[in-house]
DNA sequence: TCCTTTTCCATACACTTGACATATTACATC
DNA sequence: GATGTAATATGTCAAGTGTATGGAAAAGGA
């Protein structure tokens, strides 16, 4: 057999020299070649795990993706087994928010995703899908809340989910300066208590 | 004297044409030469008017800016003089949403600003104290009714400000057809009562 | 009629791109 | 050590890029 290395991880180390031109250079310089060169190896080696630009490019976005989920994950763990949904939904917002390095990678790659999809079939499609599940994981979770009588039965659940996404809006102010951080936080608390103020 | 056309409005053909190119191609697409066939004229002619593709760009995304907010003016000329802070709201809003084609052309045009505004330092500067102004004019309107007593006087200016430029965080979830533009309106109209529950 | 000025356009140049083809290197097994 | 194959490097090519340049076309004043 010769030499083998791990496929996967050398996918992801693309991947992240990806994020890397993206966030510093934006999506149009990640060009083969110019993503090959942050990530120390010739645009042939890229080549031979990538075998079109856009293949790299759906992949670093779906890795975007799971990175989320998986920091969301880690999040999760310190509120033990059976989150309170306040936490869960506060966890989900501020890790899909550019609040600190890593979401702030995959929040810019998620833009440029959603951006490239108005006018690539077939990334439209992946992109669509991936935020109809995100979104009904939330719906869920409100549902779940509202017969639980964390939220007010008068709320609708679609609505109050569509208002809990919309607060990704606040991340053009967070990117561009306009507001700081802590009161995207204040912002996504305040609307969470108000979300849960019927609570008992 | 030579023959004179009107530079401000080829400019602004320019732009629509570059628009157009934006919003079926991406913005990647929007090279000189592609705006040029786009608009039926030659590239050289786009050059005349626009010394680089920068400046060309960046003419297209403030008119973009200006075309959102003489939509807004002209539908609040059906509200009278002193239209009621909400309606004001909601038609800022509304124009901001990618609900009906003019409304898209100019979102999807300012998706594309802000994602260059963050590796571009003279957008940036653009984008950011484009945003900051139209911020600061969301938190006035939001003081003046806090004092008129249309808005909660416990409520935080600043943060109700942020939640309601927030909203636009629904646009990658109407573009990408995961919510109806119904589903939308809802939210925004939901939110909007909320804010305004506290009216005498 | 000529001249000046503005508008417009064709061309050229240097450069980058993605895709593909080819060459080289590294290494596990026979 | 020979061999075969994965991994990596390098080269090539057509297509497309931004922009500089030179000059044509048009329109009015002298």
């Amino acid at each position: 057999m010769p030499k083998q290395v791990d496929h996967r991880e050398r996918r992801e180390t693309i991947a992240r020299a990806l994020w890397r031109v993206v966030e510093q250079r934006g999506i149009a310089h990640a060009s083969v070649r110019e993503v090959a060169q942050e990530a120390g190896i010739s645009h042939g080696a890229v080549q031979h795990y990538f075998a079109t630009r856009e293949e790299m490019l759906v992949f670093a976005m779906d890795f975007a993706s799971e990175q989320t989920a998986g920091r969301v994950a880690d999040s999760l763990r310190a509120f033990g087994d059976r989150p309170h949904p306040r936490d869960l939904l506060r966890v989900m917002l501020t890790e899909m928010l550019p609040l600190h390095p890593d979401a702030r990678a995959t929040s810019r790659m998620s833009a440029a995703y959603v951006l490239e999809a108005l006018h690539d079939a077939n990334i439209h499609t992946r992109a669509r899908d991936g935020l109809t599940h995100g979104r009904e994981l939330v719906e869920q979770i409100v549902r779940q809340a509202i017969a639980d009588g964390r939220i007010g039965a008068d709320r609708d659940p679609a609505t109050e989910t569509n208002l809990l996404l919309a607060l990704t809006g606040l991340t053009p102010l967070i990117e561009l300066g306009v507001i700081e951080p802590e009161a995207a936080l204040t912002a996504v608390d305040q609307h969470l208590e108000r979300l849960f103020s019927g609570e008992a």
